[in-house]
Parts: C-alpha cells; structure tokens; sequence
DNA sequence: GCCACGACATGACAATAGTCAAGTTCATGC
DNA sequence: GCATGAACTTGACTATTGTCATGTCGTGGC
C-alpha cells in the first residue's frame, strides 16, 4: 500500500493533476505500487501494455532496441511524469521497454480500470491527451535537436534545462549517469565527455555529477547558434 | 463542399474509421474543405489549434523551425492521414508549422465540434488517442533511427517502406522531392546523393524520381546491419 | 526554340562524431 | 586494506557528414 507522500506526488502529475478529486481517489486506490531496482525491468519492447505508469521517485529509461543490438534512448522520466498513456488504451505492444535506472518507486493505473472511467467521464479522455501530447511535444523537440544541432549543442540545451534561473550562472548536479545522458543525446559517452570540455570555452565546468555555469544567457547564445558559425 | 470521393477517403483514415457511422456524418457535413498549392502555408508553429486536419490528396510536411532559421523536418503526411488531434483538444499552440508540398486536399474538422461530440461520446475520445498513438509511434521509430544508423541506412529503410512484395525485387517511384527525403531523414541533400550512390553496392538504381531495388532482403540485411560492422 | 532557374550530382575540404586503446578514478565486495 | 570492475577521460585514428563550389539536367516562361 501507498504511503500519503507518494499519493501526493500521484496527485500532482500531468496525467492527474486536472481530474475531478473523486476520481483521482478511485484510482490512486486501485492503483499497483511497486518497487524497482536499479536494472530492473518496468517492462519490454513488444509486451502488450496493462497499465499507464506515473513515477513516483528515481529515474526510468524508456529505450528501443536495434535489431542489431544497440540501443536508442527515447526519454528518461522521474518524480511525477507518467508514460505508457496512449499505448494502455488499446491494448497494442510497446514500441519501447522501459528500466529503472536507479531504485523507483513506480505506481500502476490498471488500463481497465481507466477505460472504463473514462466512459463515464470524458474529461478524463482530455487528461489522457494531455499528458500524450507532452510526449509528442517533448519527442518533436528531441527529433528537432538531432537534426538541428551538433553534439555539444545539445549538451548545452540539456544543461539549460537543469538550470532554474535564466540569467546569471548557477550551479547544478547531473541527475543520472554520464553514460545515460550521452544516450539521451544521442551520442557515445566519449563524444560527451568531448562536448564537455569543449563548453568550457563558454564557461561550463563539469566536476563528477556536479556541473557550473557561469553564464547562462551565453550557454543560450551558444546551444542556438548556428553551428556553421563556429 | 465536398466531393463523394473525398468523404470515402476521410472516411478511411486512421482517425474517422472505427467510428459510428451518425458521428462520422456529423464531423464531415461540420468540416471545412480547402485546396492549397505547393508551398502554401496551413498552420505556423506558435499558431493556436482550431482544427484537426485529415489530407484527402496530395502531401503536407510538419516541420520546425530552429532559433538559426534551419528547418527540422518533423513527418510528411499523404491521403488518408491525420494530424494534429492532440493539439487541437487542448487549446495550446502548435509546436509545429505545416505546409503542402504539392496541391493538396485538407479537410480540417474544427476542434469544438469533435471536443462536443467527444463529450458524448467517449469513444471519439479513443479513436484520437488512436491516431496521436500511431504519430507518437512514428517518431519514436524515427528518432531510434536518427541515433542508431546511418545516413545510407536510414535511406535504405525510406526505400523499404516504398516497397509493396517483401522479397525479391521491385521498382518504386520516390513520393516527393530529394531535397524533401533528405530533410525527412535528417540530412543534406548532399548526403542523400551520396547515400543513394552508395546503396548502389546493395543493388539499388535510381533514375529522376524513379527507384529499382533488384534484391529487397539484401537491402533489408543492410539497413538493419550493425553501422560498424561496414 | 531559347533562357533562366531550381533541383540534383560531384569533387575538394573541413567539421563532427564514432572506434579502439590506454589509463584514471571511484565505489564495492571481500 | 586491497582487488575488482564499471564509469569516465583522453589520445590517435577513421568514418561520416556538412560546406562550398562547380557543373549538368529539366521544366516552365517567354
């Protein structure tokens, strides 16, 4: 059963957050909670979708397997971001697997119990389409950058979204291994290592997990640069 | 007002086809049918949705525009395909601009209509997340693409999908311009050029906009081949 | 028919990223 | 404490792709 701070966190996520209370009650209640390991298996590629899952804490990689064995990072979800949406209501197979990438805490809506709420109250039909089209959003972005923008670019755009304030400089921790975020860009974890040292030139320092800017709005400048400029 | 012939097509699409058919008279005799050229703009990115837009003929591009001014070929649409279901019933701006590529047919269905209807009807409610599935799909494939293979090989998947028998060989016509592919792929038209020269070892000709692909598994062994491994 | 322009192809070169190998650091188990 | 291994960094090299320049080919306008 569900301790009151994560049901919390369930309340506050993009696929929640707007439904009427009463519901957010009937299926916080009928909800699976789960722990998972760091490596563990939330599910695969191909398996047919039961559930839309919210994270409740830690860090889970949504990947897609080559069939010559590499993988693609698709997205990396953490405290109250949901996935699995679009594909649990009607009953298709994962286009992706999904792992936890350090211990989670990850809460399962059963897709039954969604659908047939949904029957009942349509606005839920909107919840859903809200929090799908944040992944379309957030997927279009990505497509945009690898197409876009050269390694060290996206490196800079990742860094920034770290960031809470928008002038100035600030300091901030990476949030999962180097070789994760080397995925999620799209790189080989020495093409960013390589990025790293080439943002020093505009004031970035990486130490371990723990990362200074010292300029901000020239990080911008930098990631949205034309990179035949430089 | 619409054509007979139209009406069959939206009729067809992924978004209209597992509905009732009462809803489906309703949404076509509410649309709007408009002709645009080539080039012509339908929606620009930051634009605020008012429609859902189906392609009754011709080919649209979705595409973003970076800070730089570079475009970022997001997906290319073509008779009975949808797009822009999820934005539409959420009232937030489009993260994408459209354009025809060629003469086209757009039937664009105003979004109150289908929010209303979907009120009463939860089921509509499934066929848009239907539809917006099979778009997130798509770019996830896309994106496992753009990082896990090459410029030749992602050309030889563009030239698979043309492709109707799945084994021995076939001739194709390419649906719309080189300069368009390349963008649609993540690449210069350059680099399209030199991919296609490059597919000639796997059997692969290409005349103007014409394609003969004399060994369809061999192509297949390629593009799915590991890209270090040539 | 001729011209102009855009799409496309190709060569030379530069920039970028992947590969392979070697070495460092750090967390973990014993 | 020490050994082990995984994550990470760096260097040298290669492959791929973008850039720029040039040339060809067709299509559409006149």
């Amino acid at each position: 059963m569900a301790h009151e701070a994560q049901k919390a966190i369930a309340r506050q996520s993009l696929l929640l957050k707007s439904l009427p209370e009463q519901h957010v009650d009937t299926l916080l209640s009928h909800a699976i909670w789960r722990r998972y390991d760091r490596g563990e298996t939330i599910f695969l590629q191909e398996e047919e979708a039961k559930a839309v899952h919210v994270v409740l804490a830690g860090w889970v990689k949504l990947f897609r397997m080559s069939p010559t064995g590499s993988e693609a990072v698709v997205s990396v979800f953490t405290r109250g971001e949901s996935f699995g949406e679009a594909v649990a209501l009607r009953n298709v197979p994962y286009p992706v697997s999904a792992e936890a990438v350090s211990p989670c805490e990850v809460m399962h809506i059963p897709s039954p119990l969604l659908l047939s709420l949904m029957r009942e109250d349509p606005e839920i039909g909107v919840s859903i389409l809200a929090a799908t089209f944040s992944h379309l959003h957030a997927l279009v972005a990505q497509l945009e950058q690898l197409k876009a923008q050269t390694g060290a670019q996206r490196v800079a755009e990742f860094l920034l979204n770290l960031c809470v304030n928008d002038k100035g400089g600030c300091e901030v921790e990476l949030p999962y291994d180097k070789m994760l975020i080397a995925g999620r860009l799209g790189m080989k974890p020495e093409s960013l290592s390589r990025a790293f040292s080439r943002l020093k030139t505009v004031g970035v320092r990486i130490n371990r997990n723990h990362a200074v800017i010292s300029d901000v709005v020239g990080l911008r400048d930098y990631a949205e640069s034309d990179p035949s400029e430089k």
